[in-house]
DNA sequence: AAGACGGGGAT
DNA sequence: ATCCCAGTCTT
């Protein structure tokens, strides 16, 4: 009988202390609630690797609520515009108002208040929740998704994809293990030509290619 | 249930 | 030239 603890989620783990993209500057400890947010914002439907070069003066710009709703628009355009999807920085001050308006400043905790702010989704609230509370839960994004599909061989929706998440999902350390399959997937179980010759996870993977 | 948003890197 | 990227909002 497989167990996805030793057969999954702990090698992934070990993968992820060795390989990890520890070095992205909003996985840095000292970030604040609302500066993992931006970042989470950033990140959708764009590279780490494209966020990494633009976040350090966005985060010191805008490091909470207030100084973002007060920017001009114009103003965070500028600093999305290189990262494409650009109505994310009309998202970003409409949901800085809201975070001001609703919850006097401080980035909600709660998922059904998250998913009700400007730009926040399904994944992007479960980030937020992971990386601020600790909660014990996945979100499932392109790279969950592929990655997740692959190994267990299904072929299932982002929500049922999350419920196999979540169930994964260690009770602590869930932070580690959301990083751990972003990194994996993006660095070896990556879309297009995946790395499976060298992938610590090849032999019980329903996917592999030998 | 589709379409729009989007620049930049990889193939 | 085409695909892909820590998705979400709007028809």
């Amino acid at each position: 009988m497989f167990d996805p603890q030793r057969g999954f989620v702990d090698p992934l783990l070990a993968w992820h202390e060795r390989h990890g993209r520890h070095d992205l500057p909003w996985r840095e400890p000292d970030r604040t609630p609302f500066e993992i947010l931006l970042a989470e914002v950033l990140l959708q439907r764009t590279t780490a690797e494209a966020v990494a070069g633009a976040y350090r003066p966005f985060a010191a710009r805008y490091p909470t609520p207030g100084t973002i709703a007060a920017a001009p628009t114009e103003e965070i355009e500028a600093l999305v515009a290189p990262l494409g999807l650009v109505k994310r920085a009309a998202y970003l001050r409409r949901c800085a108002s809201e975070i001001l308006a609703w919850n006097s400043g401080d980035v909600p905790r709660e998922h059904s208040e998250l998913v009700n702010l400007h730009g926040v989704g399904e994944y992007t609230a479960r980030s937020v929740l992971i990386h601020v509370t600790g909660l014990g839960i996945a979100a499932v994004d392109t790279n969950v998704k592929r990655l997740l599909s692959r190994f267990f061989g299904v072929t299932a929706d982002r929500d049922r994809i999350a419920v196999l998440a979540d169930a994964l999902a260690p009770s602590t350390r869930s932070g580690d293990f959301q990083h751990a399959m972003l990194d994996f997937a993006a660095e070896v179980c990556t879309a297009g030509s995946p790395a499976c010759s060298s992938c610590p996870v090849r032999e019980p993977c329903a996917s592999s290619e030998g």
